[in-house]
Order: C-alpha cells, then structure tokens, then sequence
DNA sequence: TCAACCTTGTAAGGCTTCCTGACCAGGCGA
DNA sequence: TCGCCTGGTCAGGAAGCCTTACAAGGTTGA
C-alpha cells in the first residue's frame, strides 16, 4: 500500500516512546540513588523492593509478580542478604518455604527510593504539565491492571486466593 | 514525613508503569512478528530496522542514535547480514566507513513491522479510548524529543551537522 | 498411614546482550 | 610527512536471565 513519500519514515513504534520515556526517567532517578548511601542497590534488585513489604513474602510469589524464574530471584536475593538489605527468615506455616523480608536498612532504602521516584515524577510534571502527567499516571495504572494484574497487587493481595 | 498508613504502599513508580505498557504492547507486536515469515529477526535487531532508512547509515551513527557501543551494534549487523536483512556497503565519501542499509528483504520486513506496530496501536486506542492513546503518543513524542533527541532523527538528520 | 505427587527453594551450567581495552586502516591538519 | 583523530573490528568479560536436575517438606487418597 502507502507508497507515501517519507511522511512516516521517521515515526516511533509507541513500546520504542515508551521506552525512551521510562529510561530517561529511570536514568534521572538512579543519578539521585547513586550518590545516595544507597548507591550499591542496582535496578535488578527493584523486584524486591518493589513487592516486598511487611511480613515478607516468598521466593515463588516475588518470581511470580515479577515475571522471572525462582533461581534468578533467589541471586538477586542472595545479593541484598549479602549486602545487608534483605534477610530470609523460616516461614511459621510451611517449613519448606521462607519469607523475604526487607531489614531496617532495607525498609530505609525502600522509603528513600520511593521519595525518589515521587520526587523525579514531580519534576517531570513542573516540566510537562502536571495535568498531563497524572493523565498519564491514570492510564498507565489503567492499562497495567488490565494487563499484568500479577505486578498490581493491590486486589489480588487483599483476596486470600479462595472463592 | 508522611508515615501514613499502608496508603501508597501499592503505588508503581512511573518508569514501572512505563515499562509494564510497553512491555505488553511489545509482546502483542512480538506474537504477531513471530508466526510471520520473520519470526528471525529478535528485539535487538530493532536498533537497525529503525534507524536504517534510504542511503544506508554508519555503524557509528547508528551506535549514538541507539545508545550502544559501535562494537555491539556491529554484532547485530554481522547477524542482520547472516540472515539477509542487511548489508554493508563502502561508504563513497570515506574508504574507512561502510553504510549499512537494509537488503530488499529487509526493508520488507521493516514495512512490515511498522505495520504491525501500527496495528497493536490501533488495538489500544480502541481499548483505552483513541483520544488518550493520542494524547500518550503526543506527549511522550515531545518528552523523546526534548530528553533523547538523538533517538528522534526528524530534525537531527536534516540538518548536515553544519553551523 | 503411607505411596504418589505437588510445591518450595537451591545448585550447576549456559545463553544473550551488552561492555571495556587493544588495535588497524584511512583521513586530515600543521 | 608526522602526529592525531575517526571508523570499524577482535578478544575477552560481566550482568542478567534461563533450563535442567534435585533435595526436603507438604498433601491427598486408597
């Protein structure tokens, strides 16, 4: 079909936008982290951060909100045990399993990324629009229920799973 | 500060959001790409198919716009050239510099991937609403450009790099 | 109650993607 | 023409993730 000239040549796939988008801002985040008394967390070990709260939770459901295999979770957790974020401790309801919890540094590292991702989130909205931000908040987190309900737990935690 | 309850304890950072969209978006343009007759090409090779255009470009040119090394994006292109999407050819104005330009094969299957990339956005727009996909691309068109102009050829490329 | 089966987590090894460092050949200014 | 810059390649390595295999603990049903 559209033997148009090079009208479109030069048009971004949006998943390439939204990369860019979520780099450049990831990238003004970690600058922030670096040269904080954090600057040994890497990204990877965002999947620990990002779901564990509380009183912890397993290997297989972090592997399994996340999308990544138990065996890669479990280096990454060995990672911040070693490095004094995390810690395993035995499960009370089944011996076989063990709860990944954040310690004290862990849970301040956790708050302080936080503020960071809110912080850089508020440039971004003096910077474009606050309004336009939010609308974009709104329907990612609309488009991230409806699509991977896994990495959302605000339901699917509040439901113990039975019917 | 804020030591509110559980409130935002659930809340995804914006880089997450972006990335849990453009992670679905992409694997619904990956399923499609897969059973085509170019279920080859994987999603490194991307960094070809969208800058590559016309006359051909150089790795080191290809290398800035992508954010990669010339040594990474040399690999891809050796494995481009394997499979018959891509070719170098000498570059007529530097004896040291090829240019790297798409075979016929490859510039079909470019086509055909933004095809498809247009087709998976479609599907959105008339799942969330076309207005908000619209507005999604507009902003985030204007964010790549302001933060990643390198990766946003339209003005860059016209310009012959001469002040 | 116990055999068969499922689940949790670990160990070992491999692949992909990207990097750094070292280098050669060609271009270019003094 | 010498010294330096640039385009591209080669070699080796790190990070992040995967698959296969397995041990230990739970669960189910005859």
């Amino acid at each position: 079909m559209s033997r148009a000239p090079d009208k479109n040549a030069f048009w971004i796939p949006l998943p390439g936008l939204l990369d860019i988008a979520s780099d450049e801002l990831f990238a003004e985040f970690r600058a922030e982290l670096e040269q904080s008394e954090f600057g040994d967390i890497r990204p990877t070990h965002g999947c620990v951060f990002r779901f564990v709260q509380g009183q912890g939770l397993r290997l297989t459901d972090i592997a399994e909100r996340a999308k990544l295999t138990k065996q890669s979770v479990g280096e990454i957790v060995d990672d911040l045990v070693e490095r004094g974020y995390a810690q395993r401790i035995p499960d009370p309801d089944d011996r076989r399993a063990k709860l990944i919890c954040l310690t004290e540094r862990g849970e301040t590292a956790q708050a302080h990324g936080r503020k960071l991702f809110a912080k850089v989130e508020k440039r971004w909205a003096e910077r474009y629009g606050a309004e336009r931000i939010a609308a974009l908040r709104e329907l990612l987190e609309e488009i991230a229920a409806h699509e991977a309900p896994a990495a959302v737990p605000e339901r699917a935690q509040r439901e113990p799973a039975k019917v």
